[in-house]
DNA sequence: GGAGTTAGTCCGAAAAATCGACTGACTGGC
DNA sequence: GCCAGTCAGTCGATTTTTCGGACTAACTCC
């Protein structure tokens, strides 16, 4: 057969964004690691479409990432929180927060800065978690995949 | 003035996602980073449709992300190879992936395992530049931002 | 009873993505 | 020179998403 279909890799990167790549996703996701759980307060501070932001935190919960819990009981009101597994999207948001202060600046400095509990101001920094040294694209010496 | 159209959030989160969020964006670079750079490979390992990769390559080199570089003249081809900003981007195809292997797992173990110089399998972790330690979600201890 | 809050849904219009076919510049084989 | 093949797209029609605004529903507070 001569019409083999090149199937897409396998890759984790392109799974994850299957959960969290639609628009909005992760500014919701932000939004609930800044401590903002309900609905109409993450509608203002993302912009987005008030339908869009209902299907995506739909979706967000389905596939795990966010929990939906009752926080009122007269008018049931449900109030979102990261499950396990959306708290393990931190480094991820922690990322692009980095670049975006970087390379696209604003004035009058970064216009969100988070303190670590040792006292300083958090500089997050990706460390290779056997010899500590900051990773950098270049120190890869080796690429191992099903299909490279 | 009682309307005052709520702003959303100033945010890095959302001026890096204005540029590196739309669909097959973070794929495209992803390829970059694994060493290749040519159109029609790109296309068959990230299982795009050729129109909205070429779309979303012209705006990544719009934004300087990536750069076309010509390769070969007389048939005139060019290549795609991440600029300094692009290779910032490292963190977050890390945090992506390491996300995937973790809560998105395929039968068989990690679909792409990377060597660090160090000698060991890549584990990225992300750390607090002044103190060292892990950061995690809770060791936030302040959020300073114009509007919270 | 009336205004306000919260969390949506519904609709039509606009924008983006998708699929398949097509183009154009070239190479390499014979 | 001719044919097949590669590479990097573009084009057009269709489908899917997103957008913006209006509307609903349940409840509270005054």
């Amino acid at each position: 057969m001569a019409t083999a279909k090149p199937a897409p890799r396998t890759c984790s990167v392109a799974r994850t964004l299957e959960v969290v790549g639609e628009k909005w996703a992760l500014l919701a996701i932000r939004e609930v690691f800044l401590g903002v759980r309900r609905f109409e307060e993450m509608l203002t501070n993302i912009g987005a479409p008030r339908d869009t932001l209902a299907a995506r935190l739909r979706t967000l919960v389905e596939h795990g990432i966010l929990e939906r819990r009752q926080y009122s009981d007269h008018p049931p009101r449900d109030e979102y929180v990261l499950s396990a597994a959306g708290r393990d999207l931190y480094p991820v948001i922690l990322g692009l927060m980095q670049w975006g202060d970087r390379h696209r600046p604003v004035d009058g400095g970064p216009p969100m800065v988070l303190d670590h509990a040792c006292g300083h101001r958090l500089e997050p920094r990706l460390d290779c978690a056997h010899c500590g040294e900051q990773i950098q694209a270049r120190q890869i010496t080796r690429v191992t995949s099903a299909r490279l």
